[in-house]
DNA sequence: AGCACGCCGACT
DNA sequence: GTCGGCGTGCTC
């Protein structure tokens, strides 16, 4: 932003530090910018991030503009800046990376600042209440007042924040305030808590010789004597909780040992940094043809540039990237590596990890906030490092940035649809390439059309091969419905159990992929037909066995609502009342009984939901613990065995038939990425796709592995109807409590829509018109023009009790 | 988010 | 007539 100004301009033209700052105040409403008085002991610059006082509260807030014009503004009026959290980021560029994010995607500028800063850097002061008289009785009390002592007593801490007593007491502000007048309890506000980097002691031998104060040695006992030895063994440098365990003995006795003057004890900082796995130093490998030529193009692109890397499954993008990035770091820039889901690709970040060692870093939200602060600080230093991460990554503060590499480009967990700022990834990657005038590159075997269209104004390199000329998998259709007529009931094919019960003589492995969405997993009743259906949702709920010997659970995927299956029906009380479909349970189960010999792992999103799971599992199987990887989606990604060979798709019909015109091209990318995990190593690869729908033009293109006629026939169907890549789309989700007002809202902002240029499709109910107790409607705008319609003024005509979420570009519009 | 101010229903 | 519900608006 051209009105930020730096310190030193101030001060030449003021001669002294600024007195008021314009502060962006963390607070949920308005996008606030608030006028504070600066501290004289304070230097405030732009682009800092302080803490305010805010109404009652202590709040986060980053100073956009410092001056000394007086503010238009009662003196009393202005609050003082309380402190500076953390000075001297934000370069210029990323702040105007921030402010087009907001723009473009039509969300508060705070908004963008919080996906972007570590979550606790902007942090706010809590409510907290907590109990000052612990015998104090509950007889007397209204019942409000009751239940909140009794929470607090139950508590070991006597201590909880306001809002979590407000969701457990029904009327808890009424309670709070008898038991404040009786002085039983007390309500504080807790500052914010600044995460602090983490210290830890080391232990450093400064002599064998104790000393006192007064000059005069000291007699230093056996144990003593002990611990600087060991000390002195371990090169004079040892961190305090080592030498404890090393020695057997307690702080206390360092204690003494650094008041002797034998020792000094010092607070280190460390990075909490998630603890990776030690990994084999590799080097760069071999080059075939295609990637030599890639490669050669990408190391002469040293400005912007967007670069479509389009490789076949098994080409080796991931060996290109690596010695892309390579002489980034040996001239001092830094590299940026955006995947779809990192815990999904443990494979990736190994690599990465064996070929640059510790100057690779991975940044997603599954770490904690400690170690997601340190990783952030870790990219601030501007030491040339390797950043792998999930979409949010995209904005990690990565001063020289040499170039930015989207790898799965086509996943569309890359867009953010839920909370806003509903930003894609890609196009942030793109703008901040601009903006950093580096290369951006855009991998994929299965690039979405987007990218496609766009790659003729781009550059377009392509790995048509796998390496070592490996072929890709064989394909074969299998017709279900054959199946059926030629008495064949199960859900594996006769050709599937064929390529099954050779596995194991053959000593290999294979992969099964379920498509697991909405109804493979409900519970009904054979009987009448009663369906389990959440009571908070618009959605049947899902079946889950968590023992075998344990009843089962049903569980809503949107709002988490668990309950027992019932025994009987709830309707008709009929006890055939049971789960349908085929989850990767049920495909388990059914393995166990068809084949007794090979040992399965169940891959989804329950077994894998643990911090490390899909890792250990992942390795369980590539170390022969097992022959069979049961799964859903997962399967697409990252996964690259090459004792795989056999890849079975149970049914691809779930994918063929979603009510969205990006079905077909998901469909496309899912089966060509599953596919293509077969045949990477020494032996061919084979694929059995089952479906009821085999001359379905998505199957056709999936056997005959052709991307761009298939791409050639979707971009057309999507111009006759201006679908995006053509026409661009603005989805806009309402939803509220209150059924009749949320409707009556989309109405409203519909009609005031029709006065636009643009096509506006509904208002309708969203395809699940109710989650969580709200009730969800949608409008969807398809544009006619590259000029997005400033949909921001209709929040004002949306009451308080319906909130409105703007989705430019949107991926999911159920 | 939290807190103050302000307008309607069930009590002394 | 008052106490107290929580709906609406503001926080430099």
């Amino acid at each position: 932003m051209s009105e930020l100004q730096s310190v030193a301009e101030l001060k030449a033209e003021y001669g002294v530090s600024p007195a008021w700052v314009d502060v962006l105040v963390d607070c949920p409403g308005s996008q606030g910018v608030y006028t504070y008085q600066s501290r004289p002991d304070l230097l405030v610059q732009p682009g800092d991030i302080l803490s305010v006082p805010f109404g009652a509260q202590q709040v986060g807030g980053i100073a956009v503009r410092v001056g000394n014009q007086p503010p238009d503004l009662l003196p009393e009026q202005i609050r003082s800046i309380d402190s500076i959290v953390s000075a001297g980021f934000f370069p210029a560029s990323y702040w105007s990376l921030l402010d087009q994010v907001a723009r473009y995607y039509q969300t508060s500028l705070m908004q963008v600042v919080r996906v972007a800063l570590p979550p606790g850097l902007l942090a706010r002061s809590q409510r907290r209440i907590r109990l000052i008289k612990p015998d104090a009785s509950e007889a007397s009390l209204n019942s409000a007042a009751q239940q909140i002592l009794k929470l607090l007593k139950s508590s070991k801490t006597k201590d909880y924040s306001w809002q979590f007593v407000q969701r457990q007491v029904k009327g808890a502000n009424r309670g709070l305030q008898d038991l404040l007048k009786l002085n039983w309890v007390e309500s504080y506000l807790e500052p914010p808590a600044t995460i602090r980097p983490q210290l830890r002691q080391a232990v450093i031998l400064v002599s064998t010789q104790g000393e006192l104060s007064d000059g005069s040695a000291t007699q230093s006992s056996v144990r003593q004597r002990e611990i600087l030895e060991v000390l002195k063994r371990n090169g004079g440098e040892m961190w305090l909780t080592d030498l404890l365990q090393h020695c057997r003995t307690t702080s206390p006795t360092v204690k003494r040992l650094q008041e002797q003057g034998c020792v000094l004890l010092q607070g280190r900082e460390v990075l909490r940094s998630e603890h990776a796995p030690d990994v084999e130093q590799d080097a760069a490998k071999v080059l075939t043809h295609h990637q030599a030529e890639v490669l050669k193009k990408i190391h002469t692109v040293t400005a912007f540039e967007k670069i479509l890397l389009h490789g076949v499954t098994g080409s080796g993008k991931t060996e290109v990237y690596l010695q892309a990035i390579a002489p980034m770091l040996q001239r001092g820039q830094s590299a940026l590596v955006l995947v779809p889901e990192i815990g999904l690709t443990p494979q990736l970040t190994d690599r990465f990890r064996a070929r640059f060692g510790d100057r690779v870093c991975v940044y997603h939200s599954a770490l904690s906030d400690g170690e997601r602060f340190d990783t952030w600080r870790q990219m601030l230093t501007g030491s040339p490092q390797v950043v792998i991460g999930t979409r949010s990554a995209v904005f990690a503060p990565l001063p020289n940035l040499g170039l930015i590499v989207l790898d799965e480009e086509h996943d569309s967990s890359f867009k953010q649809d839920q909370p806003a700022p509903c930003y894609h990834a890609r196009s942030v990657a793109q703008w901040r390439a601009e903006l950093e005038n580096c290369p951006l590159i855009l991998g994929s075997a299965t690039p979405s059309l987007e990218t496609w269209l766009d790659s003729q104004s781009s550059t377009y390199l392509s790995l048509p091969k796998r390496i070592l000329d490996r072929p890709l998998p064989k394909i074969d259709i299998v017709d279900m419905r054959k199946e059926l007529h030629d008495r064949n009931p199960s859900i594996f094919s006769r050709s599937l159990q064929a390529q099954l019960k050779k596995l194991k003589e053959n000593n290999q492995k294979g992969l099964l992929f379920i498509h697991r969405r909405g109804h493979s997993t409900f519970v009904s009743c054979r009987s009448c037909g009663y369906v389990m259906e959440c009571p908070n949702c618009d959605v049947s709920l899902s079946y889950h066995h968590v023992h075998e010997t344990a009843q089962p659970i049903l569980r809503c995927h949107y709002c988490n609502y668990t309950q027992l299956q019932p025994q009987r029906c709830p309707s008709c009380s009929s006890s055939y009342f049971k789960n349908f479909g085929s989850g990767t349970q049920r495909v388990v189960q059914e393995i166990a009984k068809l084949f007794p010999e090979l040992k399965t792992i169940r891959f989804d999103s329950d077994t894998t939901r643990a911090k490390g799971a899909h890792r250990a599992l992942l390795s369980q199987f590539a170390h022969g613990d097992a022959d069979l990887l049961v799964g859903t989606q997962m399967l697409t990604k990252g996964i690259d065995l090459p004792q795989v060979t056999l890849v079975g798709i149970i049914s691809a019909d779930g994918l063929l038939n979603l009510a969205d015109f990006r079905a077909s091209e998901r469909a496309f990318q899912t089966l060509v990425q599953v596919a293509g995990r077969a045949g990477r190593g020494t032996e061919p690869g084979r694929v059995i796709l089952q479906t009821y729908a085999p001359e379905h033009p998505v199957i056709q293109a999936v056997q005959r592995q052709q991307y761009e006629p298939f791409v050639a026939t979707e971009l057309e169907q999507r111009a006759a109807l201006n679908y995006p890549p053509y026409g661009r789309l603005v989805l806009l989700r309402l939803s509220g409590l209150n059924e009749q007002t949320v409707r009556s809202t989309a109405e409203l902002l519909a009609d005031q829509l029709l006065h636009s240029e643009d096509e506006v499709l509904g208002p309708a109910p969203a395809t699940i018109a109710k989650i969580n107790q709200r009730y969800r409607w949608q409008i969807l705008l398809k544009l006619t023009s590259d000029r997005i319609p400033n949909v921001m003024e209709l929040r004002s005509q949306c009451p308080s009790t319906v909130s409105l979420t703007i989705d430019v570009d949107p991926m999911n519009l159920m």
